[in-house]
RNA sequence: UGGGGUGUAGCCAAGUCGGUAAGGCACGGGACUUUGACUCCCGCAUUCGUAGGUAUUCGAGUCCUGCCACCCCAGCCA
């Protein structure tokens, strides 16, 4: 029941219906994660994905993938593809890969038994009467008038529907249930419609389509699936759901279960919203960095095991929550921790000249790839005459507390030397332009004097060998006030700051797109998979590390 | 004023037959530190939306009743 990861022990209440089934005696469990092919997957997907496939992983069932692609005009093969790259990329494999397009013919016979049992019908009215006639959420509906139209004529115009004989909205197929009902699912839902639509799958074959009310349960009923997991929004559709199956004669019928879908805090997960931004440019496309979608947070450098951990940690539960960001950022630098090499880089250099080290000469000095992963071996930095350090790391007037570099004041450089900063060169308007410094031959990384303590400890690069990089910070989509409902005026304007003259090690300048480094006293960056090029490296920032300076600053000021 | 759900710490979330509030994230404090990171200690709900009520020995987040708040539903979308 207890856990030390963050992950719960105890069974949530999907697998305690599971279990409960199994040691009832039940069939072995089979789910499915049923995308519609209409868009990207986003990280509530993942939670649904992890869910799903999660089940049958961990109760030895299968999962099936099917996509839900009865509506022809919102649905594209490049999103049936896009998905199943997604969803392998999260780490899971489907046990069968269907369409509900490749049910069209069973559920059409499904449809023509309803009609034969009195319990579905023809209907003539346009749409909007359909919604006169359903009533509202206080008052009951009033039934069709064609709604006891006899079996005979219902089968002959169900037939001429999918003849082609009607026009769209001529004619629809509705269930024959209960105009009155409390529940507004109830009442005649439509089950059919013409639709004179090309489909992606199945071209021009049909021109009448399943609605997802009757499609979904019989599908699942298809193929057998004993557990329909799906979100909170479905819960006032499951009796519609369970009266399909009930009157199309399903034995040993699915049952659905529905779950909280994930919120995060400092972005959005609304498909609409998602596209506004992508169609106005206030980002890149779907996949850009800062996007919640799977493509998006691949590219920024978010791992699969980390989205994993994170879907096993917020765990299971009816309630409509809304998670901390900052519990997926505590995942990635999990996973990233003992995974990614330790490198230097300097976003914002500021020059080091050392004035008593010979000009010319350069030495090599060793650094552990990763201090807490030793089998991830060790490198060479060039250590030389004129280095860059971070600006930030350099104050004239540092204030109380300020571990850095000051006139006067002595720094470890890591892995090689402490310096201690001489002199402030300034530029004409009087910025600083660089410092002069000198270093003490006595510290080097490793020597016996090495170990006199100093306050700080800076990265930097050498002058010498150092790499020109683009790097990209990235921050939330989104500000914190989870209030406004006026999202655009929520989006963030700092959410990317791109620094174009940062300087790398030459090993982060070789690396391959799509690498994971620690950059040191940074951050955890990513070789970008687009725009990243041997000798002209692009990386993005995953997530910045905890910094306590920052809060220490925040505080006083 | 219909129906379906949900309400346990700043955010998630465990809490089986009523037995004396897990865990994670965040946050605060300290130790360690050639990453102000990591790691390690310590702290963080006398209280479970709220108001009552029952249990013939006490004991309720767990049972009962009322109330309140929030979410979802009136597509020929999924």
């Amino acid at each position: 029941m207890a856990s030390e990861n963050g992950r719960p022990e105890s069974l949530n209440f999907i697998e305690e219906y599971i279990t409960a089934h199994l040691s009832a005696g039940g069939k072995p469990i089979c789910t499915r994660f049923p995308p519609e092919p209409n868009g990207y997957l986003h990280i509530g997907h993942a939670k649904a994905i992890t869910i799903d496939f999660g089940m049958a992983l961990k109760y030895g069932g299968k999962c099936n993938l099917r996509f839900d692609d009865t509506n022809p005009v919102k649905e594209d093969t490049e999103y049936v593809d896009s998905i199943q790259e997604d969803i392998r990329w999260l780490g899971y494999e489907w046990d069968g890969l269907y369409y509900a397009s490749d049910y069209f013919e069973e559920l059409y016979q499904f449809a023509e038994l309803l009609i034969k049992k009195g319990k579905a019908f023809v209907c003539d009215l346009t749409a909007e009467q359909i919604r006169e006639y359903r009533g509202t959420l206080t008052t009951p509906g009033r039934p069709s008038p064609y709604r006891d139209r006899s079996v005979e004529e219902n089968l002959a115009l169900f037939r001429g529907m999918r003849a082609g004989e009607f026009e769209e909205g001529e004619h629809v197929l509705r269930a024959k249930i209960d105009m009155a009902s409390p529940n507004i699912n109830m009442r005649d839902p439509v089950i059919y419609r013409v639709m004179k639509a090309d489909h992606h799958r199945t071209g021009d074959k049909w021109c009448v389509y399943p609605m997802y009310d009757f499609a979904h349960p019989l599908s699942d009923a298809i193929e057998g699936i004993t557990h329909s997991l799906c979100t909170l929004e479905f819960e006032d559709h499951r009796p519609l759901y369970d009266w399909c199956v009930r009157e199309c004669g399903i034995e040993e019928p699915p049952r659905q279960y529905e779950f909280a879908r994930l919120n995060l805090t400092r972005t959005i997960m609304s498909k609409r919203f998602l596209k506004k931004l992508v169609d106005e440019g206030a980002v890149s496309g779907w996949d850009d960095p800062r996007m919640p979608t799977l493509c998006g947070l691949r590219r920024r450098g978010y791992t699969p095991a980390a989205i994993r951990d994170f879907c096993e940690r917020i765990g299971v539960a009816k309630s409509n929550s809304t998670v901390d960001s900052a519990l997926l950022e505590h995942c990635v630098r999990e996973d990233l921790k003992l995974k990614a090499d330790r490198h230097m880089a300097v976003l914002r250099p500021l020059k080091v000249i050392l004035t008593n080290y010979p000009e010319g000469q350069t030495e090599q000095l060793t650094a552990e790839n990763n201090a807490e992963a030793p089998g991830r071996g060790e490198r060479l930095l060039t250590f030389s005459r004129e280095l860059y350090i971070e600006r930030d790391d350099f104050m004239e007037d540092p204030p109380a507390k300020f571990f850095r570099l000051a006139p006067g004041r002595e720094v470890r450089l890591k892995n090689a030397y402490i310096i201690r900063c001489e002199e402030v060169v300034r530029g004409a308007s009087g910025q600083v332009e660089a410092l002069k410094c000198t270093y003490d031959p006595a510290t080097r990384s490793g020597m016996p004097e090495a170990n006199r303590k100093v306050k700080g400890t800076l990265h930097w690069v050498s002058a010498v060998d150092a790499v020109r990089a683009r790097v990209r910070l990235y921050d939330y989509l989104l500000d914190d006030n989870e209030e406004n409902g006026d999202l655009m005026a929520r989006l963030n304007p700092d959410s990317l700051v791109e620094l174009d003259g940062a300087l790398v090690e030459p090993a982060l300048a070789a690396c391959a797109p799509g690498t994971h480094f620690q950059f040191i006293r940074q951050g955890y960056f990513c070789a970008d998979s687009v725009d990243h090029r041997s000798g002209a490296p692009v990386f993005n920032r995953v997530v910045g590390l905890k910094d306590s300076w920052a809060r220490i600053q925040r505080k006083n000021g």
